[in-house]
DNA sequence: CGGTATCTTGAATTTCCTCAAAAAGCGTGG
DNA sequence: CCACGCTTTTTGAGGAAATTCAAGATACCG
């Protein structure tokens, strides 16, 4: 999960990304959880690798409404805008503590005139962030309540072997967000999956059961 | 709306895009309406960029759901997928008549060895289409079926002058898989509009009304 | 002009939301 | 370790919004 910069590409520990023209330290940005990257509207200076840790990518309506755009997960990258708006489309904040590589526009010209056979990764990897929203507008646009839950709850759960708690990173406000559905609406659907024996739930803590034998029963409300 | 190919940037009529690796000839693609550019899960080879005309880009469910995921419009590219993963992953599909021009990906790679100073224009264009993404997930994310009616139709009709009819490039149906509501939905909601005065309608051609005043009346089902 | 696709509209129903209160979880300091 | 306060989660009841189903109207094409 580490040694991997998404802006610059893969390297070893400790002398790499010299491209990021900071001599042999990287340009690094830690935060802590809840920290604030940048809020929709800041000048757009600087684009983001995820390294490690989980942040969220938000938008803010004029009535205060939240929309959750994304989870941003290891390997991602943030504040893509910089390349081509002057001013951040989006609010990013971390939800674990988080490390990311940074660089500014001049960074990636020069790094790009250095070696213009990398050429393509940071187009590829501004391509995979669209794939994942995407993903996200599949969801959305045709997706029961239901069924958003469940996909959005094996994404967060991931790779885990069954059995393993694991605590989600979001609380249900943030889901809702997310998914486009009211708070009260994610708790009941949880409840309802749990009844029905795909998930366990312990507040913010889940795992699918270990003997997972999902009960027969019909998903009744 | 012409000359600029969003691939490999603007350029004079008639030589251009030398770098397409087409000798003079350019690398042209022309669409009919209706007439399918790919598939999701097709090889993904080819990269377009639109010099006219309008398509969109959808997803299909397995259990045949359809959701759109944005209109495409001249300037924008489609078929990004190519550059990070061996498979479309969604449909596109010319609405209007279309000129596209295209390149694989050895060729793009060709061209950025030419050309390093260029590299981040492909990286700009693809955060563009994301961009257009993070707005359709907003519409979908927390705006009702009346503020996202609305803002499509706005969009659609663009910066044509008040009183000018315009032809809306899709149907009720299409409009709906975009914007995440049932067929009936949008044309209720059309109608609903165009009862409080702020569009005018005739089957497919709409347009907002020559002196508009906006009807005081308080919007009603 | 006829045939077909698209659009409109109504009625009944489902899904999800809002409001609100109670329960549970979590961290802190005594 | 427990009590307290705070945040988060659960759950209920009622209502609003959007869906489904279906019929009829309109527009479009050859």
């Amino acid at each position: 999960m580490n040694g991997a910069c998404p802006l610059f590409g893969p390297s070893q520990e400790p002398r790499d990304c010299g491209s990021c023209s900071h001599g042999n330290g990287r340009a690094r940005t830690e935060l802590l959880p809840k920290q604030l990257l940048h809020l929709e509207g800041d000048p757009a200076t600087t684009i983001y690798g995820v390294l490690e840790g989980f942040l969220r990518e938000t938008r803010t309506l004029e009535d205060g409404r939240i929309v959750g755009l994304r989870i941003v997960r290891p390997g991602d990258l943030v504040g893509t805008e910089t390349l081509s708006r002057d001013s951040y489309q989006c609010t990013v904040e971390a939800l674990t503590g988080a490390r990311l590589c940074r660089a500014t526009l001049p960074e990636l010209e020069r790094n790009l005139l250095a070696q213009p056979s990398e050429g393509l990764r940071l187009s590829r990897a501004v391509e995979d962030g669209a794939s994942r929203l995407r993903d996200g507008m599949v969801a959305l646009g045709s997706m029961s309540a239901e069924e958003r839950v469940k996909s959005a709850l094996l994404q967060l759960i991931g790779e885990v072997p069954a059995g393993t708690w694991v605590t989600l990173p979001l609380t249900r406000k943030e889901l809702g967000e997310l998914l486009g559905l009211a708070l009260a609406t994610v708790s009941r659907t949880i409840q309802k999956l749990a009844r029905a024996g795909l998930l366990e739930v312990r507040g913010r803590r889940v795992r699918v059961p270990p003997t997972s034998t999902p009960r027969t029963e019909r998903l009744v409300r």
